[in-house]
DNA sequence: TTCATAACTTAGAAGGCTATTC
DNA sequence: GAATAGCCTTCTAAGTTATGAA
């Protein structure tokens, strides 16, 4: 008999424990012998629980005493250092699969004949039905991709040698019947609708969360991603492929004395293995790449959050030295070594502009670059005479190049001199092409080597966590100290964009945006306009009071007063201004109602001065706020601040000012982000990043 | 040293859900 | 109560980084 290994036996990668594969009908008695007493009672534990975990309402999950809380409180307790081993047992229930494909039967037409399809290919085109409207329709690359697919699925068949033209295809019936799908969705009756959810919740409860040390815990995906063509970003080569579902291909990572669940119906797991090496519970690889996917806990589980918690103190770190490594880094922009000068240019402008560190890539990849991967067509240069003092000139580099997920990347930057001419070199030297390297003696993994022996740990990305948290903390200092909730909010998305814009952060401009920014400004006008209103019904209220002594002088339009003089001509501003206002209304479309508009007049009439003085301020008040969401609506239509907020801002940042300018975390931070960041949430209001 | 890749983080889009408006 | 807007979650693509093998 084998004895149970040692989690640090398990420790390197490659060195993984091939389980025997059991049933859950047979599982706990298989390994009994070689269990530890640890193991035996955390087993029991876990048969009392009965397994398959239920889900605890926020509620319910509150409810536990308080010594449970503090062991879920790993903040206060555990070590940050690195650990090879990161469970000692773990149980779940594998992967939920996604539906077999059921054929509908419904014909794709070709040159106006009707073609049954068989069910591979019919579940092919049902995929492209599925994409018409998008931008995938009409990208050649997808289509092209997608049409071999459908060749190749109709080779053996009678309509193999038929269907050889994209253009003779028409998906229309099917795209048709996905129509009808969509609109009986979205007709469900509630019950139905009822009755999904408990599909739904049922699935979550099986395969949502698994036990990781007898803790339950959240898993993150557990539905294995479902078959369907390649909707790759940018113009990516292998876009319209189509992304298998392999069942046999999955391999889950359990617990030694775990009970292996049953594969689904008709199906085997690939493989089980044992690592506590490792955080993911199931993998398998893309169709597409041969990647590996995997299955990992979610965002709000503890592995996740210690992770979250070392990148940040990680970035702490290199603050703590960012001063001498810079310096340390100017001085190497002028070595005379290329390769050195390379590398502290590259340097330079990854912790100045942020970038990202741009590993090489595959043929069979969308064209996209991060600084080590620049190449001379993606930067330009230009001098241009200091505006404040015209002896002197300005160096400035304009780069324009898809990053990330196709992202375009375009900045002007004025730079030292020392960095325009050293890119300048680089760019000119050896007779270089626009398609050659910028850097050609440089990779990623020689800056991180290099930046591992300035600080142990650090990495390009550790700069745009640190350049991201430093930019919101010193961003957020505009806070103004006395303000109200919109303007204190403002200022903190003001601060978030300001990182979003750093880091590259875009998000399309949605369809309604200029329709939304339209209503909002109408929807301030007519506040203005009431506001205005109101103004008048007092201004004249005061008059009459005045006018009972002086109503002679004003019939005969002649002030006997200057004040009276003042008091008119507010008067009429008011009256013009109101005027105006309307107008600008009526020529938008969008003016009050005639209705609503005498209603509320009439209203104003009735109400007495105190009120009327009091709605002044609510609907100054409302103002404010209007203009504040307008701003900040419109400064932020293109910029996606969520990114930075979920990976890049430290949130106990957040957390401190939240405490310090009395404001709620929930204005702030999603359900999700608060169950993400719970280590964050106990700093006091003067922590500082 | 180079190459491949395992394992993880970071990213925008899509779609669902919920609050708001009419 | 329906329509709409926008927030939030889910999904999965696309990065980074460390490590082991050749």
């Amino acid at each position: 008999t084998s004895t149970k290994p040692q989690p640090s036996s398990l420790k390197r990668k490659g060195k993984k424990l091939v389980k025997t594969e059991t049933t859950s009908s047979e599982s706990n008695d298989v390994c009994t012998g070689m269990k530890s007493k640890k193991d035996r009672s955390i087993a029991k534990k876990i048969k009392s629980e009965d397994y398959v975990v239920k889900q605890e309402s926020d509620s319910e999950a509150n409810k536990g005493s308080v010594e449970e809380d503090e062991e879920d409180q790993w903040w206060l307790s555990e070590s940050l250092e690195n650990q090879s081993c990161n469970w000692e047992t773990l149980e779940h229930n594998g992967v939920c699969f996604p539906p077999a494909y059921v054929p509908h039967g419904v014909k794709l037409k070709y040159k106006g004949m009707d073609i049954d399809l068989p069910p591979e290919a019919e579940e092919l085109a049902t995929f492209f039905a599925g994409v018409i409207g998008s931008q995938y329709e009409s990208n050649p690359i997808f289509v092209n991709n997608f049409f071999n697919e459908l060749k190749r699925s109709l080779e053996n068949t009678p309509y193999g040698k038929l269907v050889v033209n994209f253009e003779d295809c028409d998906f229309s019936p099917i795209f048709e019947y996905i129509q009808q799908l969509r609109e009986q969705k979205k007709n469900r009756t509630k019950e139905e609708k009822l009755e999904e959810k408990k599909a739904n919740d049922a699935l979550v409860e099986r395969y949502g969360y698994c036990l990781l040390d007898g803790k339950k815990e959240k898993i993150g995906n557990f539905r294995v991603e479902p078959p369907g063509l390649f909707r790759g970003r940018g113009q990516h080569p292998k876009m319209g492929s189509l992304k298998a579902f392999v069942p046999e291909d999955i391999t889950l990572n359990l617990g030694y004395a775990a009970p292996v669940p049953q594969a689904p119906e008709g199906h085997a797991w690939g493989n089980i293995i044992c690592d506590p090496s490792v955080t993911w519970l199931a993998t398998w690889h893309d169709s597409i790449s041969g990647n590996a996917k995997y299955v990992f806990l979610s965002m709000s589980s503890k592995l996740k959050g210690m992770s979250d918690l070392k990148k940040y103190e990680k970035a702490r770190e290199l603050k703590s030295c960012v001063a001498s490594i810079r310096k340390k880094i100017e001085a190497e922009l002028l070595d005379d070594a290329m390769p050195v000068k390379q590398r502290a240019t590259a340097i330079w402008l990854i912790d100045r502009l942020a970038l990202r560190a741009g590993n090489e890539k595959g043929e069979d990849e969308a064209d996209t670059v991060g600084c080590c991967s620049l190449r001379v067509e993606h930067i330009s240069f230009q001098i241009k005479p200091d505006p404040e003092n015209r002896k002197q000139k300005q160096y400035f580099i304009i780069f324009d190049f898809l990053g990330k997920d196709s992202i375009r990347y375009y900045n002007e930057v004025a730079v030292p001199k020392v960095i325009f001419q050293n890119l300048k070199t680089f760019a000119t030297s050896a007779k270089k092409q626009r398609h050659d390297p910028l850097f050609e003696d440089l990779n990623s993994s020689m800056v991180n080597k290099y930046l591992n022996g300035l600080m142990p740990g650090l990495s390009a990305k550790v700069f745009r966590t640190y350049n991201a948290s430093y930019t919101f903390q010193q961003e957020l200092q505009n806070t103004p100290a006395v303000g109200t909730m919109s303007e204190k909010i403002l200022a903190y998305n003001r601060a978030n964009r300001q990182v979003a814009v750093l880091c590259n952060h875009q998000k399309t401009v949605s369809k309604s945006h200029s329709a939304v920014m339209d209503r909002l400004h109408v929807r301030l006008k007519v506040i203005k306009a009431e506001r205005r209103y109101i103004k008048r019904e007092l201004e004249s209220r005061n008059c009459k009071s005045l006018s009972s002594s002086s109503s002679s002088n004003e019939e005969s339009g002649v002030s006997s007063s200057g004040e009276d003089c003042v008091k008119s001509e507010v008067k009429s501003e008011v009256k013009s201004e109101a005027k105006s206002e309307v107008k600008s209304e009526e020529e938008n479309g969008d003016s009050l109602d005639s209705s609503q508009e005498s209603d509320s007049l009439k209203k104003i009439h009735t109400y007495s001065t105190e009120k009327l003085v009091k709605k002044l301020e609510v609907l100054g008040g409302r103002i404010l706020t209007l203009k504040n969401n307008i701003l900040d609506k419109d400064e932020n239509k293109q910029t996606a601040l969520g990114t930075s907020k979920l990976n890049y801002i430290d949130p106990r940042i957040t957390v401190a000012w939240c405490k310090k300018y009395d404001v709620p975390l929930e204005k702030l931070f999603s359900k999700t982000l608060r169950e993400k960041f719970k280590w964050a949430t106990s700093v006091e209001q003067c922590w500082t990043f």
